[in-house]
DNA sequence: TACTGTAAAGTTTTT
DNA sequence: CTTTACAGTA
């Protein structure tokens, strides 16, 4: 039975799904069902005109978007198709992609990724042999990916040497390129650069490739770097088909090589391309919809829309300056314990423009018992026990991967120290070898200590019968547990007898788990190591969690009854590095647009008057983010005074919990808090108490008064310590 | 070789 | 403040 579409589709919606043959560009503001436009595309081709899902391909930036529309099209389509359409993210269609081609570029189709801090242990490794030491690798790391991402070779550096440091990084960069073809590895941009470096020597392939994907659609479009643009373009070259998504307001990936120009001359690149304006908002208040219009409205580089809405005009945005970043946190928690006493359900968004600020946030979230989500931060594959066990997995799979050997060479410690690693440096150096070759050279060298040959012996045997319980397609998490028997890694862990050893047994076996899941999925070995080092940390969110704390980016694409956005301070947001150029800062903007578009509701916008620097004595004095002022006054309402004009002096010292100024709600909760937390200095012997580290423990001994006091605390796993009542983290318990 | 303690550095946003 | 790097010692 055909979809019908004018059900659930307005005009400008309807049009962009039926317009399925040729270039279409579709401006989707905020909020105006772009995904819903998508999804009915994709089942308008399949359902109604009959074409074959493995023909048509949906390119999507983040995994998570992927796997919505999946799941919104295989919901609504007929169950018994022979296969399902591609929706894959950019950097999962190159892997799959080049895991099938690669051969013909000289890389082995084993190849590993390398993620960001894979690439710093790379650079560090080659500053290091060149002497280098007084330069930062991240740094090099930085440059190298902006090079990158404007298809500048090592070579050219030296020609585009914007900065003074770009000779030595081109050098530098030279050899990491050839370290990371001797370890069969590709960095995050190599996934793509590489794919458009095989169209472009083969277009045989690009052409195939190109037949196979009749239909392409892109989303996000404004956020397509030279590479992801080139991808496309070689695809759709053999039919044209190719409708591109996006809005050039919410593009805020600048900084990581995307280039908002390639939406700008979408109609340049296809001049016979259709547009439509997605323009009726379904998301928001009017009231929130004026005011982020008028703040993106500052800005230049635009193709302009004006963005409507059926909605009411809702509630006025909510202002708050608070004293610091404690006083700011306070007032937020002071909100969403009053929303969650009229809706207990209520979705909370906490936006911040670093991850940083989600620090004090959490602390106040705590203390009055508010559970939280934080997006972001270390994910679930960061982990150090993680990322070990996935180590020996892929050293299993591809033992070039010096990255990842380097990494468990001695994990759990096995004998193989400084010195034995010095020694297979430099022999790797002097054969022009991997790791690989250097642990069965210096092992078979006679002339080499035989404590360490036999250490190395014995590593290399270990990863030998690892390899080939790979080769025989062993069940990935029989692999996980030949690996944790073979090395003693949980037994260690065992051992140790800690809370966090204890956590991070739980995580592996939380791993097991994932690999179990994937095995059921069918998936290889290969598909979960890939898997693994293509995940983001939006991922890990749950749609369902009550209160999310995330960066403005992760928030892209989501959406909130509530949402608080913090730290609105100049420096901060603008941050600092971006104020001083205006093509930076106009990218901020859009950032602050993308936030507040991200509210139906309620829109919150707090800064803190004074914020520490790293923990320094006195806290800065701020200045009220420059976007503030862009919103128009009537559409606001301020919860507390306006003063940043006030002398410095006052805000010395930072929060203290006393004396201040503020709206009467903050006051009575934070009194509330008083009375049930007892201050740090009233701690008595016998107490029992919460360490955020240290967990349940017995208070010995005190030493002082008030904040000063000087505790002798018992931990059940982790014996005597002594803290300092100020800085810890104590609860009664 | 491995562990412990002290010094220094660090915070932009991410597939 | 927190985390990481490195040096010195067992």
């Amino acid at each position: 039975m055909p979809i019908a579409l004018e059900r659930h589709l307005n005009t400008s919606q309807l049009k962009a799904v039926e317009t399925v043959d040729g270039a279409l560009l579709v401006l989707a503001g905020a909020g105006s069902g772009k995904t819903r436009v998508i999804t009915y595309r994709v089942l308008h081709m399949i359902d109604n005109l009959g074409i074959r899902p493995e023909s048509i391909l949906a390119v999507t930036f983040t995994n998570k978007a992927a796997d919505q529309m999946k799941t919104r099209v295989r919901e609504r389509l007929p169950a018994g198709r022979s296969a399902d359409p591609w929706i894959s993210t950019f950097h999962s269609l190159c892997v799959r992609l080049l895991r099938r081609e690669i051969e013909a570029l000289g890389y082995g189709r084993d190849f590993a990724i390398y993620d960001a801090d894979d690439q710093v242990k790379v650079i560090r490794e080659l500053l290091k042999s060149a002497g280098m030491d007084s330069v930062k690798p991240r740094r090099i790391q930085s440059r190298i990916g902006w090079a990158k991402n404007r298809g500048i070779a090592p070579g050219a550096m030296a020609d585009h040497a914007f900065r003074a440091e770009d000779e030595a990084v081109g050098r530098v960069y030279a050899d990491y390129e050839s370290r990371l073809r001797a370890d069969n590895a590709l960095d995050f941009d190599d996934l793509l650069i590489k794919t458009v470096e095989l169209f472009e020597k083969f277009p045989d392939t690009a052409a195939r490739y190109g037949e196979r994907f009749r239909y392409i659609m892109v989303d996000e479009y404004q956020d397509t770097n030279r590479a992801q643009y080139a991808l496309i373009g070689h695809l759709a070259r053999p039919h044209g088909n190719v409708c591109v998504v996006g809005d050039e307001d919410q593009s805020i990936y600048g900084w990581r090589g995307a280039e908002i120009q390639n939406i700008l001359d979408f109609e340049k690149d296809y001049p016979d391309a259709r547009t439509i304006r997605l323009e009726q908002n379904y998301r928001s208040t009017r009231t929130i919809l004026a005011a982020a219009g008028a703040v993106v409205a500052h800005n230049r580089m635009r193709k302009g829309k004006q963005l409507w809405t059926e909605n009411p005009q809702g509630s006025k945005i909510r202002y708050f300056e608070g004293h610091d970043p404690g006083h700011e946190a306070a007032f937020v928690s002071e909100r969403i314990l009053r929303r969650r006493r009229r809706e207990p359900d209520a979705r909370i968004a906490v936006l911040y423009r670093t991850n940083f600020l989600s620090r004090t946030l959490e602390e106040v979230f705590r203390r009055f018992d508010i559970p939280y989500q934080v997006v972001g931060g270390f994910s679930f594959y960061e982990r150090a026990e993680v990322k070990d066990i996935l180590s020996y997995l892929a050293a299993a799979v591809n033992p070039r991967d010096s990255v990842r050997l380097g990494r468990i060479i001695n994990t759990p410690p096995r004998g193989i120290g400084r010195t034995t690693t010095d020694a297979l440096q430099s022999w790797a150096r002097a054969h022009h070898a991997s790791l690989w070759d250097a642990i069965a050279g210096v092992a078979d060298d006679s002339a080499a200590p035989a404590r360490s040959r036999r250490a190395l012996a014995a590593f290399r045997t270990l990863i030998e019968e690892l390899a080939a319980s790979a080769a025989e397609g062993i069940r990935t998490v029989e692999l996980i547990r030949q690996v944790i028997e073979k090395t003693g890694y949980v037994a260690a862990l065992e051992d140790e007898a800690t809370e966090e050893a204890g956590s991070r047994i739980d995580n592996l076996r939380e791993l097991a788990n994932a690999a179990e899941e994937g095995a059921q999925r069918g998936e290889s070995l290969r598909d979960f190591l890939d898997n693994a080092a293509l995940v983001s940390d939006q991922d890990a969110w749950d749609e369902n969690a009550r209160v999310t704390l995330m960066t403005l980016h992760t928030a892209k694409g989501l959406e909130f009854p509530t949402v608080f956005i913090v730290g609105l301070e100049d420096g901060l947001f603008p941050h600092a590095r971006s104020i001083d150029d205006d093509g930076d800062v106009e990218e901020e903007r859009r950032l602050f647009y993308v936030g507040m578009t991200r509210a139906q509701e309620r829109l919150y916008l707090t800064c803190a008057r004074a914020r520490r620097v790293f923990g320094s004595e006195d806290a800065a004095v701020t200045a009220v983010s420059r976007f503030l002022r862009e919103i128009p006054p009537d559409l606001v309402d301020a919860l507390s005074e306006p003063s940043f004009s006030e002398p410095a002096a006052r805000m010395r010292g930072g929060y203290t919990g006393r004396s201040y100024d503020t709206t009467e709600a903050v006051r009575s909760v934070l009194d509330t808090r008083a009375r049930t937390a007892p201050r740090s200095g009233a701690w008595k012997p016998g107490a029992k108490v919460r360490h955020a580290k240290f967990g349940l423990g017995t208070v010995l001994g005190i030493v002082g008064e008030g904040d000063d006091a000087k505790l002798t605390v018992s931990f059940n796993n982790h014996g005597l310590k002594k803290l300092i009542a100020k800085y810890a983290t104590l609860e009664p318990a």
